[in-house]
DNA sequence: GTATCCATGTAACGAACGTTACATGTAACA
DNA sequence: TGTTACATGTAACGTTCGTTACATGGATAC
């Protein structure tokens, strides 16, 4: 059936890992494709619809993927914002998340051109990412933090590529969290109280 | 002499703070400022000298509004990131930074468009920031992780736009911080240890 | 064998891009 | 007053953009 259309999807998700969306041009495309600008339009209908049915067929991926790295966290005695980093960053995975960050940025500026490629997706996608993240604080507060120490680290990663570096600021904040809640859980101590 | 082109760099700058860097083009943006592309060029050179000029012009600007905030230290209480988290979302400010949020990740895939509007400051930016995260930890981790902490809430406040809960998490951050220093610092206690 | 449908090639469209050529104004300086 | 330097307007250059018109192959269905 549209098996070619398939075969296009999938070699263009390749192209947008390695060149990002906000340069994108149909010509050079279809030449590393080894099609036509032409047939692009053909085959998704348009520029937009292209990007559309690629970051569809990127999120699936990146979803059974994260969705299999769930799976096998009986094994593991790592916290689970250090396991998702440790997803995040595995080499098959890296490259859409850097794509996710940059989108997400561009959609800042830009909502009517790069916003429907997000609203597809960035639900479920937060949702998967808060089902992982430690939620024994009920506070919306710190409910976030994880998610901002996750994204900034990821940041700085994608910019400087020192993975070392990062990797151990993020353990240094899971051991703050742990330090904190020895600290607050087994003995409630009057002189650190908070409100609201 | 040239305060033709000061006026032009002024009005560059509200403009960029607004439309963003990505999508900048040369005619809309004579349009709003009241002339030609023509003298765009004329007075810049060329679109890169354009961009390097008013990059150059807002970094200036925003260096001494930084060094006012970091000149008043003596009256405040609160922590040094808590009061630099305070300065980057003032009114005034907030569109500076979200366009160096903007050039950061436009720079990560494009660098040769985009990297030399960040060489020109990224280092002394950097280092006013380092100048006043706190610096008692000695570990380059421990050190990453309040600008990881800061640019991840900064990125979550972009997109959605909440300040309160944004500002929230940070001062949890920054609780967490000090307890670990109180924890850490009077006893010794040879539970948790630490090494490398 | 003829018709139908999907896939593809060639070529062009109109628009926007950064940039430039050329001419003209306008003010200061000799 | 004539010259010189800067500022500006008009128009076009060549290129690239997303998209489309038109024609043709090649397989499948009747």
């Amino acid at each position: 059936m549209d098996t070619r259309k398939e075969e296009l999807t999938a070699a263009l998700i390749d192209y947008l890992l390695t060149h990002g969306l906000s340069e994108l041009s149909l010509r050079p495309l279809a030449a590393e494709l080894g099609t036509s600008a032409r047939l692009l339009i053909y085959h998704f209908g348009s520029k937009e619809g292209l990007l559309t049915a690629a970051m569809a067929a990127m999120h699936a991926q990146l979803r059974s993927s994260l969705q299999a790295m769930a799976e096998t966290r009986a094994s593991s005695a790592k916290a689970p914002l250090r396991r998702f980093w440790d997803w995040a960053v595995a080499a098959q995975n890296f490259p859409y998340l850097k794509l996710l960050y940059e989108l997400q940025i561009l959609a800042i500026r830009s909502p009517e051109t790069y916003g429907p490629l997000l609203q597809n997706n960035a639900a479920d996608w937060l949702a998967l990412t808060k089902q992982i993240m430690p939620d024994d604080e009920r506070d919306a507060a710190m409910a976030s933090l994880p998610i901002a120490v996750f994204d900034g680290l990821f940041l700085e990663l994608m910019s400087t590529g020192d993975r070392r570096r990062t990797t151990r600021a993020l353990d240094r904040f899971i051991e703050l969290v742990e330090q904190g809640r020895l600290q607050r859980k087994p003995q409630r101590s009057p002189t650190s109280k908070r409100g609201t």
